[in-house]
DNA sequence: AAATTCTCCTGAAGGC
DNA sequence: TGCCTTCAGGAGAATT
């Protein structure tokens, strides 16, 4: 399930091969993402060169020579750089053909999206009212301290919001909760403002080490040449239900919060 | 306004 | 072995 250190991998893997290239055309096998693929890709497309590939939350942007493509992965979606005639398995619903290259999206899930606009994407509906980038210097424990003084919201909710900070996924929440020795049911106007600090460092460092890894492989994720990352094997406490905290020993506990499955130590984290 | 619930979809895993 | 059920999950939309 890509997050952001997971779209972060994905777009520094496609980068060098789709910098300066020129789109040949493009292939819609399955349309139906979160939103229909627009048809008008397959005229938009053709001639036009990739100027830069960018990332903005879990966004990916290819800046077009008119225009730009806007990705979501999802949860389950994933890019490749393919040789242009490899076979399409079937969700490989979208081909880029660059020549004698091709990128290549699979989404067996379908919850991504691909989208095409002509103005700043960072102006688009879909990104405009995101909050701060989680390794900005915008972003730090006075941030979310003050934001969350009227927040009733269990603390893990609470940096989950993509209008508080982008890129906090379920995975990476439990686990800078459990750096940080927060209680993630906490609720978020109760917390601290010194908690508040060490969270917004843990954040960054849990994403910063994830991105140095190559990403958490746990099903879906793969790279742009099909290999795996590797923080899975650094998680402390996601997955861990009844095994021994890595601090103190005791059982690590599941709970599904806000509809989500944490995972948290009831002895290390208040 | 904030918080919760619903929804999209498919593969994996568990039960019988 | 195989069918059936449940679960996972990002995030916008709908609802309370």
């Amino acid at each position: 399930m890509p997050e952001l250190p997971e779209v972060e991998t994905t777009r520094r893997g496609i980068e060098p091969h789709l910098l300066g290239k020129a789109i040949q055309g493009i292939v819609i096998r399955q349309p139906r993402l979160r939103w229909p693929i627009p048809q008008r890709l397959k005229q938009l497309l053709p001639g036009q060169r990739i100027l830069a590939v960018e990332r903005r939350a879990k966004y990916l942007f290819l800046r077009l020579t008119q225009g730009t493509i806007i990705i979501h992965l999802g949860m389950s979606g994933s890019l490749r750089i393919l040789p242009a005639n490899a076979q399409p398995g079937s969700h490989d619903h979208v081909d880029f053909l660059l020549g004698e290259k091709c990128l290549r999206l699979r989404d067996p899930r379908r919850f991504g999206a691909l989208l095409w606009t002509a103005a700043d994407p960072t102006k688009h509906k879909l990104i405009q009212h995101l909050g701060p980038e989680p390794l900005s210097s915008e972003f730090d424990g006075h941030y979310l301290y003050r934001l969350s003084r009227n927040r009733k919201v269990a603390v893990k909710n609470f940096i989950m919001d993509s209008k508080v900070v982008v890129g906090v996924g379920n995975i990476y929440a439990s686990e800078s909760l459990f750096r940080a020795g927060i209680n993630p049911v906490r609720s978020g106007h109760c917390t601290a403002l010194r908690r508040y600090m060490q969270l917004a460092e843990e954040i960054k460092q849990v994403l910063q080490e994830a991105i140095a890894q190559g990403g958490t492989t746990l099903k879906d994720f793969h790279h742009e040449d099909g290999s795996a990352g590797y923080f899975a094997q650094k998680l402390l406490v996601y997955g861990r239900e009844n095994r021994a905290c890595l601090r103190c020993g005791r059982p690590i506990v599941k709970r599904v919060i806000g509809q989500r499955s944490s995972f948290y130590c009831t002895h290390c984290q208040h």
